[in-house]
RNA sequence: GCCCCGGUAGCUCAGCUGGAUAGAGCAACGGACUUCUAAUCCGUAGGUCACAGGUUCGAAUCCUGUCCGGGGCACCA
């Protein structure tokens, strides 16, 4: 067993072995581990394998666990073993095995986390929004929920690839150079460059409609710039120049960075070979002037990899990206996060990628889209929110919280306070949610800071700090490693018990990719500790329990901290 | 028409790889700041888990059907 082994794991590798040899059932798929217990009055872990073995043994459930019980050698960290109700065997953890659990932990970086990825690569693709557009509201869940999955594998050891997949390469860059030779105020493109970029195009757009010639003089520069024509090239890398630019003034401010930024345009290359070797196997077809791939043996609608004026389309491109990604960094997986609108196009090409040998794990990973309240979230209505002015709100109204709670604070810390507190809030308010229910975005959940949220959190983290540091005031000489964590009081059992399920909440959000795991994990921690902050004394307790309770605190801290930081949210040491 | 997702407290959402009386937050009501930061804590109230069948010792959770909402389904990505 591994050193820092969570007491599911131990439990649940007895309860299996014993169970196996005691009642001769070695080969079964039962499942004979153990899970946590929903409530404390039914103690800590409980294992049902004594109902699911009943048919086996034609036993009943009670007596399954009762024999179970009698012949069983507890393991020693087990305080105590009972049954209950229909056959239910539960479990109570010694207290002192808690205690020293607790206090192991601390030695370990990664809280208890086994490194499950060592020596693993994984490419996680996310964010990437399209050039010369800018970033709003829907693009926050692919960026937030794609940078808690990184950050939750980094943790578990894997070699993470950022990879910003940029919308880099299209038909409407052919609009953007001539839109951008005739419309482009030099001023205004200093001042926000994509918001210019966005009207030369939404202008040239327009002229296209009305004026075919215009439309024909796009096509032409289009062609140019596939053909690599210097001016338009040069143009076109502007453009993409100044995108980047822009989208990682977004990044910065939510603590975002990426590996790479390859668009589209890096795989150009590869996609006629990619045709090739799909004709070669036999895999595509001409239809309508088109070359399709038929999926109709996987109950999927054709798809398309060539269009009919020989222009290539997503699916080819995501199909050279995965042979280009394997080429060059061999990875165990590739996770992809977009909403969930492009769930066929996934299942699609993961599909030809088999069929085509391209031995990769690909994983999608989809969100439910965001909503606002009276209609769905479109560029095409016009009721679009800006990211950045999201976050700009978000940064104004914690501020005005700062300043009423720390008015005595220096101008600067409080700005970056309500930076942390701002950002956090928001990033929150998305990660606690189950990522594949449809979000509808209003302003006052998005920049919650009450209850269940970010700053609940950071509240509860700075508190620590501050409890921390006038232990060390009052105290300076105390060494706290010379003190024993003691559980005694109920609601210290109860926190410790939490922090003992930190790895678990770690595994189940990076396997699941679902980031609102750690969230529910972080914020059920932080719910006790602060009942536990308010309900027992620490500095004004007796010696000895004074320095348990402050090295629980301290273990809490750790946790906090560290949960946080795998959902990219700060923890500023002072609220 | 076919496919994917959702429907849980007044509102916003957890829980869904089956387990014990279904949980939070907000809103409502009642308490706790001369005491470790009240962005907090303690308590009260609030639910035929859309509906109907089925599987199971056990179903919010799995299966089937229906209703309602969102999305997708050939040259956008």
């Amino acid at each position: 067993m591994r050193e820092f082994a969570t007491f599911e794991e131990r439990l649940s590798a007895w309860t299996t072995d014993t169970m196996k040899s005691f009642f001769g059932v070695e080969d079964t798929n039962v499942p004979l581990g153990v899970a946590p217990t929903n409530n404390d009055k039914f103690g800590d872990y409980q294992c049902n394998a004594a109902m699911e073995l009943s048919k086996v043994l034609k036993k009943a459930p009670r007596q399954i666990a009762q024999e179970f019980i009698d012949a069983a050698e507890l393991p020693n960290f087990v305080e105590k073993i009972d049954i209950a109700g229909p056959g239910f065997i539960n479990f109570t953890l010694s207290n002192i095995a808690l205690a020293e659990h607790i206090q192991s932990l601390e030695n370990d970086p990664h809280l208890g986390a086994e490194q499950v990825g060592r020596g693993k690569t994984v490419i996680i693709d996310y964010s990437s929004p399209n050039v010369a557009k800018p970033m709003h509201i829907g693009h926050i869940r692919s960026t937030v929920i794609g940078n808690a999955i990184d950050r939750l594998y980094r943790f578990l050891g894997y070699n993470v690839i950022a990879d910003n997949h940029l919308g880099d390469w299209g038909t409407q860059f052919g609009l953007m150079i001539v839109g951008f030779r005739s419309f482009v105020d030099e001023a205004a493109l200093a001042e926000a460059p994509i918001e210019e970029l966005e009207r030369v195009y939404v202008a040239s757009y327009n002229k296209s409609k009305e004026d075919p010639t215009w439309r024909d003089k796009a096509k032409a520069e289009l062609v140019k710039l596939q053909q690599g024509d210097a001016e338009n090239r040069a143009l076109w890398e502007r453009f993409i120049k100044l995108s980047i630019e822009e989208f990682n003034t977004i990044y910065d401010r939510l603590g975002v960075k990426f590996d790479l930024y390859r668009g589209e345009s890096f795989y150009n290359d590869r996609l006629p070979k990619i045709i090739q070797s799909l004709e070669e196997k036999g895999l595509a077809t001409e239809s309508d002037g088109a070359l399709i791939v038929d999926l109709e043996d996987e109950g999927m609608p054709v798809c398309i990899v060539r269009k009919s004026d020989g222009g290539y389309n997503y699916a080819t491109t995501d199909l050279a990206t995965v042979e280009a990604r394997l080429e060059e960094f061999s990875p165990e997986r590739i996770v992809y996060v977009t909403d969930e609108r492009q769930q066929l196009h996934f299942k699609q090409f993961f599909t030809i990628a088999e069929k085509l040998g391209l031995n990769a794990n690909l994983v999608h990973v989809w969100f439910g889209l965001m909503r606002l309240p009276e209609a769905t979230f479109s560029t095409r209505e016009g009721n679009v929110i800006k990211l950045a002015a999201l976050l700009d709100e978000a940064e104004a109204r914690s501020l005005e919280m700062v300043r009423s709670s720390s008015p005595d604070m220096p101008a600067e810390q409080q700005k970056d306070l309500a930076k942390a507190i701002g950002i956090g809030a928001i990033k929150y308010t998305d990660l606690s949610q189950n990522p594949q229910s449809l979000v509808t975005f209003t302003w006052e959940k998005a920049l919650n800071m009450e209850g269940n949220s970010a700053p609940y959190l950071q509240y509860a983290y700075a508190r620590i700090s501050s409890v921390y540091d006038k232990f060390h005031a009052q105290y300076p000489d105390t060494e706290l490693n010379q003190y024993s964590i003691i559980i005694e009081h109920k609601i210290e059992r109860r926190l410790a018990v939490k922090l003992s399920h930190f790895s678990a909440a770690v595994h189940g959000a990076a396997e699941n990719h679902r980031p609102n795991i750690m969230a529910d994990y972080l914020y059920d921690l932080a719910q006790i500790y602060s009942s536990f902050y308010q309900n027992v004394p620490f500095l004004k307790a007796e010696q000895g329990v004074r320095e348990s309770r402050i090295r629980l605190c301290r273990s809490t801290a750790a946790t906090l901290k560290q949960g946080l930081d795998l959902l990219g949210i700060e923890t500023p040491e002072r609220i």
